[in-house]
RNA sequence: GGUGAGGUGGCCGAGAGGCUGAAGGCGCUCCCCUGCUAAGGGAGUAUAGGGUUUGUAGCCCUAUCGAGGGUUCGAAUCCCUCCCUCACCGCCA
């Protein structure tokens, strides 16, 4: 969400901002509603002042035992009027509301102009894509070949969008995410976190996930009933952000430094004919998230220290990829910036995103109240809230087994994945 | 899930229709006293929104006692719904 107090003020340029990342922001419709929210509040105020004194004043004539008749007749239709423009007042107040929840993160100035995904430019490349002297083969089969990943029987039990994995390549996804979380805690610093995977409205309308995209998760109540209930959460970032929810933190502890292993669950509603095949776009994928908690001063620094987090995995795994730098017509939501990593998967001939890491900068914090109390300064101010994927789990599994691939279909296991794995160097096939 | 007790400022804790934005205490900040320390005295100490203003100063107004509705001229206080906490019971990994 963005500052009120600046959306009135600068609302121009906030639209010439917003339309970088093309939104259009009804400059006429937010400056009328702001006038009538202006007078009509005032009016209201004025009335619920009059009233109490009024109501004051009864009450000291009571005291003194005077007769408080006249005295009420004279409030007469007040409380009606009152009602009245209270009424009005809320109606207009929702109406600004709505249009502040449905507003996106103005892009930071760094962020390269553009429409969409298509002109993402590429800040640099980390290794180099193998050569195969053989014809490869995607994960999919190499995942049957090995007879570790089942999608018919994932598709029996669930539907399409699910995978069951067996034997080895189940060990070695669990080998990944623990490889992940470890280097996140020991060698970065972050806390492990153990979060619920079920969260309440509150926290997704913190995170931003509501009320502009509910379509996206997965909800625990039928249609039928009233509210949504509880979601499952498509990121572990909902839970991790929301730890700070209606806090103020004290400024010693920042950064606040979190991370954690997650299933996320993401209906892909709107994205039927897209990555039907495979791990890629699944409805439920494991992942490792990084949410820093940060002073606003530092926030572009931890930017580009998230991101080297996130790359360092790929890095021991030895993965080739490439980081992009969204443009403003490709940033999600709440971000003010975002780089994407990128790794290689051979049998597309392509990089595809396996990690997200952006800046929220105070528009998480806003809507959460999160806040911290600067060193010689009475007002609170608001935090500033990143994070990113470290990595996606499903998704360097498929890099994983693509990439390592050998002529006859078996998978050699990454060096440092290799204590994850009993010492296994190879997963051949039985 | 059942029964009971509760949810008040940074914390503890009073208040049970008007004099309560909220006693008292703790903590914190500043000042005084003190050779230092300890103790003591005094003052201050919530958040959000709005108006005024050149102003993130001051002043004024409004809202906030778990959340939302209601009764009333007037609600922390009465009524309803919901949420949460604690205790005991039931069930359970």
């Amino acid at each position: 969400m963005l500052d009120a107090k600046y959306l009135r003020s600068d609302i121009e340029i906030a639209a010439q901002k917003l339309a970088r990342r093309g939104f259009k922001l009804d400059v006429a419709l937010v400056t009328q509603l702001e006038e009538q929210r202006k007078s009509l509040q005032v009016q209201t105020e004025n009335l619920q002042s009059e009233r109490n004194s009024r109501s004051k004043s009864i009450g000291q004539a009571k005291a003194r035992g005077e007769d408080i008749q006249p005295l009420l007749d004279e409030v007469g239709s007040l409380g009606e009027e009152l009602n009245e423009a209270k009424k009005c007042l809320s109606d207009i107040q929702q109406q600004l509301q709505d249009i502040a929840y449905s507003i996106p993160n103005l892009p930071n100035d760094t962020v390269p102009e553009g429409k969409d995904d298509s002109e993402n430019v590429e800040l640099h490349r980390w290794g180099t894509p193998r050569e195969f002297n053989f014809p490869i083969k995607d994960h999919v089969d190499i995942g049957e070949l090995l007879n570790g990943l089942d999608f018919q029987a994932a598709t029996k039990i669930s539907g399409s969008r699910f995978i069951v994995m067996k034997d080895k390549i189940a060990r070695l996804h669990r080998a990944l995410a623990q490889f992940m979380l470890d280097t996140q805690t020991t060698e970065h610093g972050y806390h492990e976190m153990y979060v619920p995977y079920l969260v309440n409205a509150d926290s997704l309308y913190g995170t931003s996930q509501l009320p502009k995209f509910g379509e996206d998760l997965f909800n625990t109540k039928p249609a039928t009933e009233e509210g949504i209930g509880m979601s499952l959460i498509p990121t572990a970032e909902v839970p991790l952000t929301n730890m700070v929810r209606d806090t103020i933190v004290d400024e010693a502890d920042l950064p606040i430094k979190m991370t954690a292993h997650t299933p996320c669950f993401r209906s892909e509603a709107g994205s039927y004919g897209r990555d039907t095949r495979g791990l890629i776009r699944q409805h439920q994928f494991d992942k490792i998230e990084m949410v820093q908690v940060v002073h606003p001063d530092h926030s572009y620094e931890v930017l580009e220290q998230m991101r080297e987090h996130a790359e360092h995995i790929l890095q021991k795994l030895n993965l080739p990829y490439r980081v992009v730098t969204l443009c403003s017509g490709d940033l999600g939501f709440s971000a003010a910036k975002t780089y994407d990593l990128e790794v290689w998967v051979p049998a597309q001939n392509t990089y595809r995103e396996i990690s997200s890491v952006s800046n929220c900068e105070d528009f998480q914090a806003r809507r959460m109240q999160a806040r911290f109390r600067p060193a010689g300064s009475k007002k609170p101010e608001l935090v500033h809230t990143l994070n990113g994927s470290g990595l996606a789990v499903g998704r360097a599994l498929v890099a994983v087994l693509e990439n390592y691939q050998q002529a006859d279909g078996s998978v050699v296991i990454p060096e440092v994945l290799r204590p994850y794995m009993n010492g296994l160097e190879v997963i051949a096939i039985d």
